[in-house]
DNA sequence: CGCTAATCGAGACGGTACGTCAAGTCTTATT
DNA sequence: AATAAGACTTGACGTACCGTCTCGATTAGCG
């Protein structure tokens, strides 16, 4: 039944993604649905979690800038290309138009998980590192905002330049 | 007629929105919203586009410290507490659902032009600062991602620690 | 359903009778009224089908001419006061706008249906009767064109005189 | 402006035919078509009026048989081919829908008074005719009849035999 | 082993917004 | 002053999807 959510949103996108097609497409009626997941947004939660866990993860390369590139290109890549990610973008913009979506995303807290491990390998190595809240939105935030705004990603030199930029500003 | 979308906007939310109501609270026909705009988002952009113009506007205090900061601070109200603000997110919101809006905020490009002028006053206390389309998502991704995923801005502290980070990596 | 249509035939008249009118009416959504119906006309149609076989029966009283005029006066007071009669003679105004309500009508074939009844048992008194399809328009042409032209039917004497003509005429 | 209502009627048909319409193809501004006529029935009356007096006379050819056949013949063509015959078999169906438009074709009295010409030209070879209105009726209900529920008219066979059965019992 | 009961798909239902169309009124700029 | 052009409010159109509600058919467990 997620993967009809997936293949959906794949293939015909979130605004013309409706819950009789995922139920067709699920060949199942369309009251089971209803029964598992009171709306839309509930099940593209649930079709998008596990998939960002397994997708979201930085190589584990030893060295503070490496693994800060690395993280930002596998979100980027995440973003602007996975399925999952696109599940997590129109997720995200339902949070603004839907309270009720906020709270579901704000709860998941999906991208910040990902930041933490990178970050909790990283502070050896920069000191004067932020609390992690804010060295979170730091890292991911430019990323983040580039391709909400456009669709498109940071090219990767400017990948590089970003964690080259906090890295320094964490320094003593 | 646009005042209508920004009391609709913030009396029953963007989702409830339909443009019967726009035209029904603006005492206008229904086909007089549409010879004028082709869809809910250009109505939006267009409610918000001045206002934002308006509103975003970083204090000019010539210190390049209280610059960064007086600008974060700003851009944190609008987009947490403004009619504007909430409308400019519905519209990034509705940007992840529709290719077509999307290009409509990307051309706009709202955000991007606020932050341009703060950071030309500050680039010469900062010589290292990155080009700008890098630097503007550097200094404004955090708080947008902070604000789309939770609803709620960043404290003021975590602000002013974010324009410090900012310009202590943008030193030689 | 069908009694909401004849209830607003009736009540508001055909030109003010809507398909949203009578969903209303009948306590039903608009889509359960497209499903059954692809047309006001068809609806209308199968409104009065049934009507138009209970009430345009005419008395079968065994001679010739009582029969002739028994049915012609039934049909007179059919279209100028039953309300399938209302029904019908809308259905056959929107007939002169939309062929596919001609087809409709041509095929359903209602008025002739009941004055072959009486036309095969006036015949063996009627041996110059010309064929059903003309004798049965000589029959009621009259009435119905003088009911479509003025709303009003024709005086009983003068149904008696015609239904006399037709048969003085029918004779060898 | 009348021959605008003529050729869109003919072009595209009653049903389509709207006031923006005959406006734009007279080259005439809206305002002004509702200066001279309040509604399409009389812009359609006052189109097909004339033409009416016009295309509906028979042949006056002075023996009764062929009088009254040529009369048949010519209203028979007038209702299936003429534009004017559509526009009044258009108009006698809005009479159907609308009270207003009844008392107007009912005024206008349109096909009774060709039918008088002829009818008073055959009485004398008929003696046992009914008074005018009745034989009037008679003479061309069959034939009205037929055209309005079957869009197509009578072959001209049956309408000879029409022409004598009445000649028949209009002796004495 | 047969019968009840739960669960399922399918899809009809009452609603409501969609975007379009024509109605009839009004304003404006032209002539 | 009368016109064409066309913007205006209104309201029906037919469609789509919502979330709820019956339906039989299919299982499943229990007697």
């Amino acid at each position: 039944m997620l993967e009809a959510v997936d293949d959906l949103l794949v293939d015909v996108g979130y605004a013309a993604m409706t819950m009789k097609g995922i139920a067709e497409r699920a060949g199942v009626g369309r009251q089971t649905v209803y029964r598992w997941w009171a709306t839309k947004a509930e099940i593209l939660l649930e079709a998008c979690a596990e998939d960002v866990r397994e997708e979201l993860v930085a190589p584990r390369v030893g060295e503070a800038r490496e693994d800060l590139l690395g993280y930002l290109v596998v979100l980027d890549r995440f973003l602007v290309e996975s399925p999952a990610g696109l599940a997590f973008r129109a997720l995200l913009g339902e949070a603004q138009h839907d309270p009720a979506v906020r709270a579901l995303v704000r709860d998941a807290d999906l991208l910040a998980l990902a930041a933490r491990d990178v970050l909790v390998r990283v502070r050896p190595s920069a000191p004067a590192m932020p609390d992690l809240p804010l060295a979170a939105v730091q890292l991911i935030g430019p990323v983040v905002t580039q391709v909400l705004a456009t669709g498109e990603g940071l090219p990767r030199d400017l990948l590089a330049t970003h964690a080259a930029t906090l890295l320094r500003a964490w320094q003593p």
